[in-house]
DNA sequence: TGCGATTAAATCGCGTACGATTTATTTTAC
DNA sequence: GTAAAATAAATCGTACGCGATTTAATCGCA
């Protein structure tokens, strides 16, 4: 027998947790600086690509649901980065954009994606591979999931 | 120029965020019938493969701080899973220690990792290589975090 | 047309994470 | 021996995530 007993170094799962934990410690004091949090800071490169998304459009993209991403976009709202809208069309859809605000803080937010880019320590294509690997996973396992 | 705008689907930051979410979800309902939470079943996966530690301990293995785990091994604590107990030798030190309960656990836990492991539909090899490229990003990225 | 089913957000409660601070104990330096 | 420094937990406040439920609007179809 090779291993009678597992520990929390041999799961993936752990790994995937403390990396993460460990990614939003770099993140946090850096987008605290800006008056962000990390979900928030992905709501702006979500909107940045691509202005003008429903509170369902975001949640698909990141794998959210409006009873995360309400209390988090009223707060950007209230801080002046994004405003909230019903739409005309259909009332039950509440649109989200960002303000001259919130578009003007991708440059600053420029430096912070370089700052963890480069505490990652990793070349851009292995980089790449382990997050398609990563992506790849996640996709497998939301598929299983009921 | 190759892409002027990334998005999130071009971070790895997001790929372990999103998957890190997705596998909790996976766990989430799972480890309730247990009537554990993941960072529950963590602390009991790290007392299992070696019983009593103190909270520094756990912290140091988990990554995490007395703010999360005290009131996390309070609960366990009224869980009957673990008891937690002042050292004699130093007053300020908290030893965790399985009870019998906690013990009995590990068994049904097993079939709460064989389906996690099931869903990830990866064989073990690249299991255990994504596992370790997670490891050393999280360690690059904690010792380059002030 | 109208009414049940569906959909989109919002609300509520609980359990993390974590920065900042506090409390209690031990170590140290003198 | 004792006061200052260091260490270990605990406490507090804020912001997620998410299961469960609620509210409001739209759709489907007899």
């Amino acid at each position: 027998m090779t291993q009678t007993k597992i520990g929390t170094q041999d799961m993936l799962c752990f790994a995937l947790y403390s990396a993460n934990n460990a990614i939003n410690r770099l993140y946090r004091p850096l987008l605290a600086k800006l008056g962000l949090t990390y979900p928030q800071y992905l709501v702006l490169v979500s909107l940045w690509s691509e202005d003008g998304k429903t509170v369902g459009q975001l949640g698909r993209e990141l794998g959210l649901e409006s009873n995360t991403l309400t209390p988090l976009l009223k707060r950007m709202g209230e801080g002046g980065l994004i405003t909230r809208k019903r739409s005309s069309q259909d009332e039950r859809v509440v649109e989200v954009s960002l303000t001259d605000k919130g578009r003007a803080m991708q440059s600053e937010a420029g430096e912070v994606a370089a700052c963890v880019y480069e505490a990652m320590g990793l070349a851009p294509d292995e980089l790449m591979e382990l997050r398609d690997r990563v992506f790849q996973l996640r996709d497998e396992v939301a598929s299983r999931t009921p």
